[in-house]
DNA sequence: TATTGTTATACTCTATAACTATA
DNA sequence: TATAGTTATAGAGTATAACAATA
């Protein structure tokens, strides 16, 4: 399929680009307010999802599993999150949030506003047409 | 406007949260193939639609001044950009990019294909929801 | 031998504060 | 005095390579 240069296309992706930028924004500005750093507040967002291997989290994250030692290291220091041994593989740490995390983890999902707040400006049938667009868009 | 909990938003904000995550991966990926960090590339980007002082680049990208100095620096160091003196005030200086920087920025856009070859699947009647619907989103 | 997590290293980005040269 | 850009500094994220413990 080939690019689109059209400026209906050039639009949409000004637009795209426009809210990635503030969706970012949003995001670090919530993690902020909890005195995290972006890649801290996604680490724990995820583990609060699923206590989950160092390893899986780098890959999740797409980096390098050593940039995770240290990330983990500043939640630990935090009492955010904790390392646990694996049972069944003595090598494997899993990393788990504590009960102070899921609560840090559920605050910054509630201080998320972004797309939920401009959300309501839409309608239902609005919103539904906007989810199958996206849909689409991302290849499903 | 009260947020949106119900299932319908959840799902648009999912969606976009992967469209964000999506938009930066592509837009990183373009950067590194020009050995560019995303830092660099967002500069050198903005100074090939606009040379501008030092400051104001700080502004548009929202952060510290002091920051620009190095950014700037190494673009310099790759001779994609370099610094004028402006002739109206000499405490300033204007970054403008190079024939060489002009070039990448070129480059840079041609390979960001995110959001562009997605929107391929779309219809033109599809694409103007899309975008009338953002815009709505975004506040006009 | 291969894998998991870590350490060591180097680079970049970031904010803060202090400095300089202009205005 | 105030402003533009820089420097110095410290903390954090990142990739790479080498290492210990375990599989």
């Amino acid at each position: 399929m080939a690019p689109r240069t059209d400026p209906l296309s050039l639009e949409v992706i000004e637009l795209i680009g426009t809210v990635v930028a503030r969706y970012y924004e949003e995001y670090e500005r919530a993690a902020a307010e909890h005195s995290l750093t972006g890649a801290q507040a996604r680490v724990l967002g995820l583990l609060s999802l699923e206590p989950m291997p160092m390893r899986r989290i780098a890959q999740k994250l797409k980096c390098e599993p050593s940039n995770i030692t240290g990330i983990v290291d500043r939640l630990e220091a935090r009492g955010l999150v904790e390392r646990r041994p694996d049972p069944l593989d003595r090598r494997v740490k899993l990393a788990a949030p504590t009960a102070d995390g899921l609560a840090t983890a559920a605050d910054l999902r509630a201080s998320l506003n972004f797309a939920r707040e401009p959300l309501a400006e839409l309608s239902t049938r609005e919103r539904t047409v906007l989810r199958d667009l996206l849909k689409r868009m991302l290849g499903d």
